[in-house]
DNA sequence: CTGTTAGCGCATTCAT
DNA sequence: ATGAATGCGCTAACAG
């Protein structure tokens, strides 16, 4: 396949009459080199009419490394992962790094990303999906090999890579607590489709402090109540509409998801039922958009609004360190936001 | 800084007791080399007692090639530039390419995507922000190195690149005539930020439907209800909530965006106002919670739900064809799509 | 069937 | 102040 044939910078130094070494100088506009600016002024004019630009991969190749991050996701459009990928985003702007992404929605793709991660394809890696896909095995090799990596998780353990914490058990614990203590005895749980199919095997942390309020309050577990549909907004909503158009309708709804839950006081509203007097409802996360319905969503979720910037500093800062310090782990517990719709 | 030196062929080589050519080869499964199960094997395993992984920088300065697609877009959290990503992220994974993404929303990042591409940063890209970052010499520049590009634009003209159009302004005027044809009489137009400070320069298709509409309706446009608020939920809701507890509120509102409008008809209800009777809506896009809200949603839009697989396939077409075809255009004109809400 | 070798394009010594 | 030479790790001709 004939594609046309990059300028390089032999084609640069002929151009000025330079020697290659010279044009790399320049162009890295190196300091530690005295260059006469007319040098400086041939090579660039000669760049620029060449429209010369240094190959990404000869130079990583070269310098070992890339001047790329890579950020590996659960999955796209979710609030939580667009914040990181923002806060990722302009702190990897700042040191004029790339971000590649990677989504890992199964065990093959997991895969795939630690075989593009071992291969160096990146200098350094956030992990978020938190679902088993990639073992703590998968990490600590990877670690091993020498990547920085900042694994978003509750259950990892440091060993050779950072760990940022959200424990979630003692919010939720709290927000079901609120609800059974408010005399709740029906509360449905709208969860995400992992974490449904895994229910009984690996409980998420909500399902399991779901399943231990209900033991501590006396109720018994009814698993019409525990329904998927938290990934997007228009299942959730489908989801909540059937179980509250049901006769032993639930009075209050626990979704897993901030969508979720917004879409649930939708529902309730649009079948004429009063959140949180008919239904109350709860959500996790943190959405903005949480206190601009009728009523506010209460929620379990982090102290403040979404910031990942931590996590992205951590990453660079483990990159530029060069030697893998020690694996540090931040936590930033949730708690129960109690507002209008409970 | 002195990272653990990852194993090289060389390494693999030695210990299997092979040459660096058999590594090379196995590792890369060739068939028109007949191998000995033999010799494989041992290649294999002192790869995987290394846990070697082929160096994905030298590898790509060798073949000339990063495996790798560069998604360009606005902005992180727009549900179509979401759609765009996953259907990339399909195809890429079925090709075994990896997708890089960058944000571009200034000038100066602008400039430093055309950079990073110019560099061979991947083998193809897709550019989809339609704001005016980037120029058509900009792209026409790229597509001339040889590097295979997809736009999305409405104005852009093919050039050694393919054009992907979503024409808006027919399906614009069509809402707008409903509008007025029905009565309206202050129609407010819910604007993208980029879109309001642009209003009177380069005003976008929608806002220039909107003028034009107003002229052959003999309405005389108030700036006082065009407002920017499109981008979030929660800012449009509080933009509208604001123009509807105004005195002379308007009795239409043309959001931007599906999320804007969506945010718009809560608003109307949280005060009080019936839709379509008191207040009509109209979103532009195609989210799928148009049809969940009371009232659904009527749009202007894409004839079905958001697909970009043909934008995925054309790039990967045109990358493995080499050979720069001439520039193709694919058009998908919006319509309009009355529902409850008008 | 397998090894030797010559680059890919660049950054960096070491000479000059 | 600049150039020649070396090699990053890999793949693909070409030999054998």
């Amino acid at each position: 396949m004939p594609r046309r044939k990059q300028p390089t910078s032999h084609d640069v130094a002929a151009l000025a009459g330079v020697s290659v070494a010279t044009v790399s100088y320049v162009m890295n506009g190196r300091t530690d080199r005295r260059i006469p600016v007319e040098t400086r002024d041939k090579v660039l004019d000669a760049a620029r009419r060449l429209s010369y630009a240094p190959n990404r991969s000869a130079r990583s190749l070269r310098r070992r490394r890339t001047e790329q991050v890579c950020l590996v996701v659960g999955s796209i459009g979710v609030p939580a992962y667009d914040q990181l990928a923002r806060d990722i985003h302009a702190r990897a702007d700042e040191a004029g790094y790339g971000v590649v992404t990677i989504v890992v929605d199964s065990r093959a793709r997991a895969e795939k990303a630690i075989d593009l991660l071992q291969q160096r394809i990146a200098d350094g890696a956030v992990i978020a999906p938190d679902v088993g896909y990639l073992t703590e095995s998968d990490l600590t090799g990877l670690a091993r090999s020498g990547l920085p990596l900042v694994v978003m998780s509750n259950t990892a353990t440091p060993d050779g890579f950072d760990v940022v914490r959200a424990p979630e058990t003692a919010a939720c614990a709290a927000a079901f607590d609120h609800l059974f203590g408010t005399g709740r005895r029906r509360v449905a749980f709208l969860s995400h489709l992992h974490e449904f199919e895994a229910a009984d095997t690996h409980p998420s942390e909500r399902l399991a402090a779901y399943f231990d309020a209900l033991e501590r309050h006396g109720v018994v577990r009814d698993d019409g109540i525990i329904v998927p549909g938290a990934n997007d907004r228009v299942t959730a909503y489908q989801r909540v509409a059937e179980l509250l158009a049901r006769p032993d309708r639930p009075d209050a709804i626990f979704a897993a998801s901030g969508r979720g839950a917004i879409s649930a006081i939708w529902a309730a509203r649009d079948a004429q039922l009063a959140v949180p007097d008919d239904v109350a409802v709860v959500g996790a996360g943190n959405l903005p958009e949480s206190l601009i319905t009728r009523p506010t969503l209460s929620t379990v979720g982090p102290s403040a609004a979404d910031d990942f910037t931590e996590v992205a500093r951590l990453l660079f800062e483990r990159i530029s360190a060069g030697v893998p310090a020690e694996g540090r782990v931040i936590s930033d517990p949730w708690s129960f936001h109690p507002r209008g719709s409970t």
